[in-house]
RNA sequence: GCGGAUGUGGCGGAAUUGGCAGACGCGCUAGAUUCAGGUUCUAGUUCUCGCAAGGGAGUGGAGGUUCAAGUCCUCUCAUCCGCACCA
């Protein structure tokens, strides 16, 4: 039979149409297979997908397929998110009505995850959009509101100029930009919010990680420990001079107090106030603004003395107390006691104006710098000096007993105090999940009830670009009866952050059709923890703390019984092009649609995952996808003009050449098999593959029928995670029915894979000189005799005196000589 | 500043446990096929000395451990990423 062309275009289109309505992974009810969820991250549906979703999803689809394959009931879902509303609102209202934007993007973007043959479960899609599924949201908004887990406050929250919105904490990226804006700075403004207590399980997120270890990368949970940045310290009540009143500070380093020359006040402080005169009440101001308009990064050290001293409790010192722009309201008790010879900004801060540094710390077995020595603070532990009757103990002893002091004598306490604070999720955009209240002027703040969710987005908004959320200019959205006292009322206008929707999408995956519950606990408990969840490392502290948050919060409330979402989690690394990341404004996103124009997509799947590592990023060059594609056209080439001569079959493993590659093959599947099971580098995978087909051609002429029949089926079922039209279109070809990856694995056998003989590399001195073939398990003694026979190793080991000769069984022989 | 990662041919990368460095692919060179271009097939391709056989060097750099180091240890340089007044 003559071999055909390989025309991707033909058998894409093809086998796409046939797809058009499948779903393949329909996760069994009852299955009595394994389960084994496997899902991956979701894109931004801004309506193209570039190389790198394509990445991701290769990832997460070859792995579906193998895992199928191998005898799992695999869940394998695909939905959409809200995440990427273009932070342009104003620019599109003129336009089209967002909501019916986002679902044509998802439209489109779901033609495309078709086109490339993901074998996603489309009957559990959620549209994190649409009513339906965001009404869980305010129910479960609800729920933590019962609980005190919501709550509302004035606060110095982020905004973003551009998204004309607030932004959270973790939202906030490059020195103080807006993530979505990486140019753009944020600004401080004091407004109304509400906040969930993620602080409440921040002990917990922290302590757990040590589940995570082995599953996750270490890379993202040193991101998480260092974001919820727990730490133990001491607060400690300096006396206010001339008054009672203290002035409480948090410091982890009690065991420096002695060495604390000075008290220095956050410029916000509520005693600033009461201390300062005009001057440093506006000069406070000042500092204040300056920060706002700076946002976080490295400031030049400033501050004033307020004229008041403070008593040190310890040692009944008098302490100046100083303002100073360095300290910050927002951690701690927003004063701290500067002790700068053990402390950097506090060495900085107070040599700049002039305040002793007294050194109370000496190394463990090094001497005491005195302080006009000092250059720099000395911030390790070591031995307290100069501090009456502690003087002696090692700091972490001094902490303990000082702590136990101040707790005797009511003057401080043991406090840990974390980096992470309350997540604030109001928005003041129009896309969002409403958040489910009611203010009344009699009432106050109302819930609405249960049986009125959900709170639906109205669809006749204006969008004024103005920074204020466009539900205000809606009144039949925002002018409602209050559900306690039935009196005029106003609805809450403030929208959810979308990551609360990513928060728990994947826990609506398992029941996506439920108008009872969020999801039924029983479908749940069944499918989590995730196995295996697959994204970008970008979501290492946004997305990925939150969804810990909520698993955490939905088994105290009884939906879930796991306390991790996500037993495995694997981040991929990312595409960049010519050197640059990939992104937008730099429009050097390479679109998943024209490659796939251009080579197919087969051709664009496996030469992304033949790139490099997955974990690793990898530089994209169109040019490099040719070296992919021909090798689908030798493999396709190779099978058609096989066809016949593999249906004639014939007795096979007899000849010579069909040993060796049967034993090649099942080297391949041994190679394959190990690449899914542990490290995931399919691109030695894919050359392994590539290694077989190039032995194939070889060896054309001399195999057997019945050797190119097995060869070509294990072949094509090797393929088909990553390759699935080219392998489905073989397949068909060798007259099998039936969607390829719904196989089985070929397994290897361990007897054909292992070579005849064993190769033996034979070192002089370390050094490459020889090789032998000898059987498997050839005496070290024989070994020894053959090598020291070959006429090149004798040239270098003539006349001279061997010292020593390591034999390494069936591997290596090393002859160390002398002289 | 703190924390983490990476460094191998012209390029992407391989070498999973200390045991043949450069698999596989791109690119390049030659030959075959073709009217020609493209396609396809075959061979070659770390550097260096050599006509060749063969030798020498070589995994950012310097040292060390070892019969043996890309791999382990110490120091160092470069690049990238994350955090950055968190008391």
């Amino acid at each position: 039979m003559p071999e055909k062309p390989y025309d991707h275009n033909h058998i894409e289109l093809k086998w796409h149409q046939r797809w058009e309505n499948a779903t393949f992974y329909k996760a069994e009810e009852n299955s009595t297979r394994p389960k084994y969820y496997v899902l991956e991250m979701l894109p931004y549906p801004s309506g193209t997908l570039h190389i790198g979703h394509i990445r991701n999803y290769a990832i997460g689809d070859a792995l579906a397929r193998y895992k199928w394959m191998r005898g799992f009931n695999v869940l394998h879902p695909m939905g959409w998110d809200a995440f990427g509303l273009p932070a342009e609102n104003a620019a599109i209202a003129n336009q089209r009505h967002p909501r019916e934007w986002t679902l044509q993007n998802i439209a489109a973007m779901k033609k495309t995850h078709r086109r490339f043959g993901f074998s996603y479960d489309w009957d559990c899609e959620v549209s994190t959009c649409e009513p339906e599924y965001y009404r869980w949201n305010q129910w479960f908004f609800l729920k933590m509101l019962e609980r005190g887990m919501a709550y509302r406050k004035e606060a110095l929250v982020n905004w973003c100029p551009k998204c004309g919105t607030v932004l959270a904490n973790e939202q906030v990226v490059n020195d103080g930009c807006c993530w979505r804006h990486e140019d753009t700075p944020v600004e401080q403004r004091a407004l109304e919010q509400w906040f969930l207590r993620i602080t409440d399980y921040a002990d917990e997120l922290l302590g757990d990680i040590k589940n995570l270890e082995g599953g996750w990368p270490e890379r993202v949970l040193t991101m998480q420990r260092n974001w919820i940045g727990r730490s133990e310290g001491t607060e400690v009540d300096f006396r206010l001079e001339g008054t009672a009143a203290p002035i409480r500070v948090f410091t982890t380093r009690v065991d420096t107090i002695y060495g604390a020359t000075c008290v220095i006040l956050a410029p916000e402080h509520p005693l600033v106030a009461q201390l300062a005169d005009a001057e440093g009440r506006s000069c406070a101001k000042a500092m204040v603004d300056a920060r706002a308009a700076q946002g976080p990064g490295d400031v030049e050290k400033e501050g004033f003395f307020t004229g008041h001293y403070a008593v040190n409790p310890y040692s009944g010192e008098r302490a100046p107390v100083w303002v100073g722009n360095f300290v910050l309201m927002t951690y701690g008790t927003g004063a701290i006691m500067a002790v700068p010879a053990h402390d950097d900004r506090d060495f900085e801060f107070c040599t700049k104006y002039g305040i002793p540094v007294r050194p109370v710390i000496r190394p463990v077995d090094g001497e005491l710098t005195r302080a006009e020595e000092a250059k720099t603070a000395f911030t390790d532990d070591g031995v307290v000096e100069n501090s009456n009757e502690w003087s002696g103990l090692p700091s972490a002893e001094a902490r303990r007993r000082m702590t136990a002091k101040a707790e005797a004598e009511g003057f401080g306490k043991g406090a840990v105090t974390f980096r992470i604070k309350d997540w604030g999720i109001s928005r003041q955009r129009y896309w969002g999940t409403p958040i489910p209240v009611i203010h009344c002027a009699g009432c106050g703040v109302v819930p609405v009830p249960e049986r009125d969710l959900p709170v639906v987005l109205p669809l006749n908004v204006q969008f004024t670009g103005k920074g204020r959320s466009p539900l205000e200019e809606v009144p039949e959205f925002v002018n409602v009866k209050c559900p306690q006292c039935g009196g005029a009322a106003r609805r809450e206008t403030d929208t959810m952050d979308t990551f609360v929707d990513s928060s728990w999408y994947f826990y609506r995956y398992c029941d996506a059709r439920n108008d009872r519950m969020p999801f039924d606990p029983a479908r749940a408990a069944y499918w989590f923890e995730i196995d295996q969840y697959i994204g970008g490392v970008e979501h290492a502290i946004l997305h990925l703390i939150y969804s810990r948050f909520f698993t955490k919060m939905m088994r105290d409330i009884g939906l879930v019984k796991n306390s991790e979402p996500v037993r495995r989690l694997f981040t991929q690394g990312m595409v960049i092009a010519e050197g640059a990341k990939m992104s937008k404004s730099k429009g050097n996103v390479v679109g998943a649609d024209s490659l796939a124009d251009r080579y197919g997509a087969d051709t664009a799947r496996l030469f992304i995952l033949f790139a490099g590592p997955p974990e690793k990023e990898v530089d994209w060059r169109d040019e490099r996808a040719e070296g992919i594609y021909r090798f689908l056209g030798r493999v396709y080439r190779f099978a058609t003009r096989n066809l016949e001569r593999a249906r004639a079959g014939g007795e096979g493993g007899a000849a010579n050449a069909d040993r060796k590659i049967v034993r090649k093959l099942h080297q391949t599947i041994r190679k394959i098999t190990e690449d899914f099971e542990s490290r995931w580098h399919f691109n030695t995978s894919i050359s392994g593959i590539m290694e077989l087909v190039n032995e194939l051609y070889a060896e054309e002429q001399r195999l057997s029928g019945g050797t190119v029949a097995e060869l070509l089926v294990k072949l094509t079922l090797l393929l088909a995670p990553f390759a699935p039209y080219l392998a489905q279109e073989i397949w068909e070809e060798l007259g099998r029915q039936g969607p390829v990856f719904r196989e089985t694995w070929p397994c290897y056998d361990a007897e054909l894979a292992k070579d005849d003989l064993a190769e033996i590399v034979v070192q002089v001195n370390g050094k490459l000189r020889s090789h032998m073939y000898a059987p498997f398990g050839t005496p070290e003694e024989e070994i020894k005799a053959r090598a020291l026979e070959d006429p090149k190793v004798r040239a270098f080991v003539a006349d001279k005196q061997i010292v020593k000769v390591i034999v390494v069984r069936d591997k290596l022989i090393n002859i160390v000589v002398k002289g």
